[in-house]
DNA sequence: ATGAAAGCGCTAACAA
DNA sequence: TTGTTAGCGCTTTCAT
């Protein structure tokens, strides 16, 4: 038995006795082909078992409506919510999507951008931090690329959306303000920008309210530490700990609400928390956490709005950032 | 001005004074080019932005190395643990691996199905349950599939993937017996075939030990019900109520220790539980839950296997079973 | 309603 | 080292 090659159209073609052209129409449904042959050229299509060459089909009718998505981790709802918002969006201009994700390794993200960009992506959105700046630059040349979330460094060539962490943290420290806390501390977890970004405009705000701030940073791995360090001030029956704790994120003020509660401590009674990203997380705790919530899917949305503007020829950047909201629960 | 027709290697070739030939060697760093030229050729194609095009490229070589993987959820870390087996084994082959995913959504997998068919993969592996049986017996027909889960009916030109439910049943079965229980309740969730597949091993492993059943079978929205009726049982005084419970997932097992806990029964001193998937819930609740783990990564790579046998040529269908473990924790 | 012929952009013989 | 020439399998005029 030969190594029985693909069936092509013209396999098709000579089976049912007629010419590739109308093989070509019956096969797409195509008007203009007469009822009995039609059924013939299916007949014999599916008799050979016959599969369209997508390669083939894409070269001649220009197909130029794929687009890759990068995220760092398959399972972190911040990136996967902006994917579908994006896919939504997507669908409605008849793109398709590639999502390719990098499992936490920076190495691996770039591998997968390669691969995107080797496989013939129209365009890229990078939704993570992961990747090296000079990376992204020399990959805006080959390609389209929208880089969703934070960025280190201004990049020369790519689009950017970012949430506005300075506004997003104003939001939750004049929130517990209102709410009559003087004393708000602050735990920032890990020195990543968007950390940064919000112990900085935490800092900001509260000068500006004429409130003392209260400070600790903690990394990614120890948050229990920095939580202890928190909670004893606010064990003191002095009256001077904190009575509330804006976290840097979810994850943050969930090891807060643990620990408090571990301690005695009543949450919101005796200490308020508030966090930021409004993860899956900040609706599981109990009590339920107050945090602020980036818009993921509009994110996406407009990741794609730029995406199409780009392919449609726009060549000078554009930085785009959307405001945060609270999402105010049972912590405050 | 013009719409700008994105360029070409012919345009590429005309800047730098040379055939279409050279360029196409230059810009796979191919042998047979001289230094001076193919600097030449790379200097005009980086400055025309040129892109090779995929679709030709492929339909030239014969694109055949992309594999297409479906997932009903990209949230759901079971998936995602056998995306990354399968990926890792798919580079060691030099294919590219394109992940789709459903949302959890019927409607939206079968979408994603039929776009990447449209693109072209090689072949498509499914991992979830949630297609329809009959679009999974046409699309085998148009490329080579592979389903990793569970198949609720058998399914002719597939190649399958499953984990032994029966085996991992009566592994958290036996070692609760091990354990001195003989009062071993089960809590069915949902009537999905995995975990119908759970109970009749359950039933099948008590009554060959000679002990009585409990069964108790929720739908995955009224777990609580369930978990309470489990437990009011348990409280009683008279010893008659399960002194363990054997869950058909980790989420209705975690749902029995918040219960158990808050009835002040201890874990696993007045009740035993145990899980099955051993997802990242069971390493997160506490205490840790004790729980049958399938061997995720390692059923991604045996996927990648099949799909290879089947582009290699292998006609009949396959079906694998493999054997799950037994993770004891903090729960039993 | 049907067929012939001209490409789509690229790779790969083969010549020069 | 370079250029010329066929295709890859399909869609799409344009004749018939």
């Amino acid at each position: 038995m030969p190594p029985t090659r693909r069936p092509t159209i013209i396999d098709v073609a000579a089976a049912a006795g007629v010419s590739k052209s109308l093989v070509s129409l019956a096969l797409r449904a195509e008007p203009g082909v007469s009822e009995a042959t039609r059924a013939r050229i299916l007949h014999a299509a599916e008799d050979l078992g016959y599969r369209s060459n997508v390669w083939a089909r894409n070269l001649v009718r220009g197909g130029e409506n794929l687009i890759g998505v990068l995220i760092t981790d398959l399972g972190n709802s911040y990136h996967t919510d902006v994917v579908l918002g994006l896919e939504e969006a997507a669908q409605e201009q008849g793109l398709s999507v590639m999502v390719a994700h990098g499992m936490r390794s920076t190495e691996r993200l770039v591998a997968q951008l390669h691969r995107q960009l080797a496989l013939g992506v129209a365009a890229v959105v990078v939704v993570s931090s992961w990747l090296p700046p000079d990376l992204l630059e020399a990959s805006a040349r080959a390609a389209p690329l929208v880089v969703v979330g934070r960025l280190p460094v201004a990049v020369p060539g790519l689009d950017t959306i970012n949430n506005d962490d300075a506004a997003g943290t104003r939001l939750a420290v004049e929130h517990l303000v209102g709410l009559g806390h003087e004393r708000i501390a602050h735990l920032g977890i890990s020195n990543r920008p968007a950390a940064q970004q919000r112990r900085a405009a935490y800092a900001t705000t509260m000068r500006d309210r004429g409130l003392a701030e209260h400070i600790v940073v903690v990394g990614p791995d120890d948050v229990t530490e920095g939580v202890a360090t928190l909670l004893r001030a606010t064990a003191r029956a002095d009256g001077t700990g904190p009575t509330a704790v804006f976290a840097s994120n979810d994850l943050g003020a969930s090891r807060v609400l643990d620990a408090a509660i571990d301690r005695g401590l009543g949450v919101p009674g005796d200490l308020a928390v508030v966090g930021y990203d409004n993860s899956t997380l900040a609706r599981t705790v109990r009590p339920r956490l107050t945090s602020v919530d980036q818009p993921r899917a509009d994110m996406g949305r407009l990741a794609l709005r730029l995406v199409v503007e780009r392919l449609e020829g726009r060549v000078e950047p554009r930085h785009e950032v959307v405001a945060p909201r609270l999402v105010v629960r049972g912590s405050t």
